[in-house]
DNA sequence: AGGCTGCTGCAACTGTGTTGCATTTAGAGC
DNA sequence: GCTCTAAATGCAACACAGTTGCAGCAGCCT
């Protein structure tokens, strides 16, 4: 609990920020004041946003980036492994962690209350899923797991 | 596999048809030309279409449908639960049954060579949802999960 | 056959995301 | 600190997807 409990909280939000950072950095990209905006944004949004709402977000705080860098920057995110696309919606969250493949094998856990959005680890259903795949003889490419919910936080509130 | 083979075949695309037939004429539908031409497409279609790609088939067979009625058409068909909705994408399949609550759990196995999607049961994998969640203290509300691969005809071939 | 009502087509519009290009600016080297 | 280069940005125009309002057409019930 202790490791997972700060995620929420800034802790959390720095340490998306500092990894997108690093990110960036390693494949040449350079931290402009705006983009250093939209990442904090992205970090410390209490829920998932969509490119709009960042941009509207941006303004109101009196940054004034471009729409089109807002689609330009959540795209190399995106691409970076580094957001999760909520599914069904232009949202993004930051991934809790970017893993190899992130693309590929797509599994979160979305509170639809707050829109904390976080991965989990699918071993557990990779053998329910493993019998699926076999019983209908298929040659699995990749999959996606979406569950949507109240958080422990939220259902407790509610 | 006898029961289940026939699906791809036109065995499966009429029953389809009829199937959304009668749940449309239940709901005070009707059933117009090109509504019938556009459900034996879709119940036909060897792979997931748009309803750009449903309306340009349509033409190209001689049906004059406008792209607004396609339009409208899809969303009555998927707000029934007859059709699934590509993950991702625009394009629709045929829902292997309409079960009740079709649109909360959303599971299927599309395959990316032919199209083909088949809806599968998810007791398999419930139980390992149900340790995630249990692990996360989440309350479930729906989930999506959707498998990418080749179908056993399609892997078979490659 | 006639009428009610759902379905359709048209046109105009909203929203989302992309592309090309000129300008600005981060950050490395001096 | 100054200069240079390429990355990042802003602007404008565009492409594409999907929606809405409304008038007319056509299933289908009687």
């Amino acid at each position: 609990m202790g490791e997972r409990a700060g995620v929420g909280a800034d802790g959390g939000a720095g340490a998306f920020a500092r990894r997108a950072e690093a990110v960036l950095r390693e494949n040449g990209g350079r931290m402009t004041q705006s983009r250093r905006a939209l990442i904090g944004l992205i970090a410390a949004g209490p829920r998932p946003l969509s490119p709009r709402d960042l941009h509207t977000e941006l303004r109101r705080r009196g940054v004034a980036m471009d729409l089109v860098s807002v689609y330009r920057n959540v795209g190399i995110l995106l691409e970076a492994g580094l957001l999760h696309r909520v599914l069904g919606s232009r949202a993004v969250r930051p991934c809790a962690e970017a893993r190899e493949g992130a693309r590929r094998c797509h599994h979160a856990m979305v509170c639809t209350s707050c829109g904390e959005a976080r991965e989990f680890d699918c071993a557990a259903v990779a053998s329910g899923l493993e019998e699926v795949r076999r019983a209908m003889h298929f040659k699995l490419q990749e999959h996606v797991l979406e569950l949507r919910g109240l958080c422990a936080p939220c259902a407790r509130r509610a």
